[in-house]
DNA sequence: GGAGCGAGTGGAACACGTTCTAGAGGTTAT
DNA sequence: ATAACCTCTAGAACGTGTTCCACTCGCTCC
């Protein structure tokens, strides 16, 4: 139990990212099975105590682990703008390019997702970070001209978005489709009138 | 391993059925961390190779508790059809009283909301049940005037309501929070310019 | 520079989902 | 009627997430 609550310092920051870094690897080949709490302990190099003063469960780790997989994926979508000369174009382009980088660690991302929804206190501040940070990404790439109800839009593609990847998740989907439903998605919810 | 697929005997449908109802009744009260199979098992009056005979994990289980759950929802709303004089007052009404009766039996809904999103494969049969319960749901909520695209307004309409559903199941969301989101998803995709 | 304290270690212990084993009925086909 | 086969039972056994314990180490505050 933390009391005080004192900022990390340096090595406690090093450690908690060697623990995700031995959660990503484990995931990254054998998806979430795989990643068992004394591996990654043992590939962190720090004792199954110290995983768990970090992370309140195994489905906290591995939603903190998506939490750092999507803010690096935010940064390399922030490097290079979204294509297109309309808000729709602009978002499908955004999204394709995150559904593609999904596709290269379909078990690391699989594993990462079905934490994401664990009703574990710890996971759901990832959650709602996840979310922020994704509805970020769509508001950013919709740009101008705004939509009436920007957030509004954004936020129901940002539903769609999860809940069609859940569907590839469990592997009754497949990215094709979940692409599919976010053209949709953003067909029927930024509709080309309303940049013109 | 069942070789043959020999119909169930009306026995063994009594069997899966108090299968079912002993994890209600257990998760009715204390939710997911409630429903141990060994507890279901000795409620319903079988043996644990039992439960393991019909349903493939705990996840199957109380996926398979929501399909019937969702059944007893349909029917009820069936029975009395959704109020209002235009495809969006129609959708909200059925939607409204769909939440209603979740916030009834919040720790039941909660637990089988979290196994629904399983990646266990017997799981992931429910949740295509569900899904064709739910779209059948909004579909025949929608009615007249059908608007273009019906498939596809529905499925995102069953989208947003999936994943704002799941913000309430874990807890930083409120039910009121998920009428509000689904409000707004069915003004952007039902607007009212259709009717008319 | 000693006392206190919180973080970390190593590993045992525990809980619960899941699987396995051995055997008892019951049903079907010959 | 008997052999073959399934289902079901009771409960042991197993695996992995999680917790607990006893101890050490390093820092901070007098």
């Amino acid at each position: 139990m933390q009391t005080t609550f004192r900022p990390l310092t340096r090595a406690q920051q090093a450690r908690r990212q060697r623990v995700i870094d031995a959660a990503m690897d484990l995931g990254l080949e054998g998806g979430y099975e795989a990643v068992q709490m004394r591996d990654v302990a043992a590939r962190a190099g720090v004792a199954m105590g110290t995983v768990y003063r970090y992370f309140t469960s195994k489905d906290h780790l591995l939603a903190a682990t998506l939490v750092r997989w999507v803010e690096l994926l935010d940064a390399r979508l922030a490097q290079q703008p979204a294509r297109g000369n309309s808000p729709d174009q602009r978002v499908l382009d955004v999204l394709d390019r995150a559904l593609r980088a999904m596709g290269r660690q379909p078990k690391l991302v699989a594993a990462v997702f079905t934490s994401l929804s664990s009703p574990d206190p710890g996971a759901v501040e990832c959650q709602q970070q996840v979310t922020v940070l994704m509805e970020g990404i769509v508001t950013r790439a919709i740009g101008e001209p705004q939509p009436p109800d920007l957030g509004d839009r954004a936020r129901m593609i940002g539903h769609v978005w999860y809940s069609a990847l859940v569907g590839w998740i469990n592997g009754w989907s497949t990215l094709a489709r979940v692409y599919g439903e976010l053209e949709v998605a953003v067909g029927l919810l930024l509709p080309r009138e309303l940049s013109s």
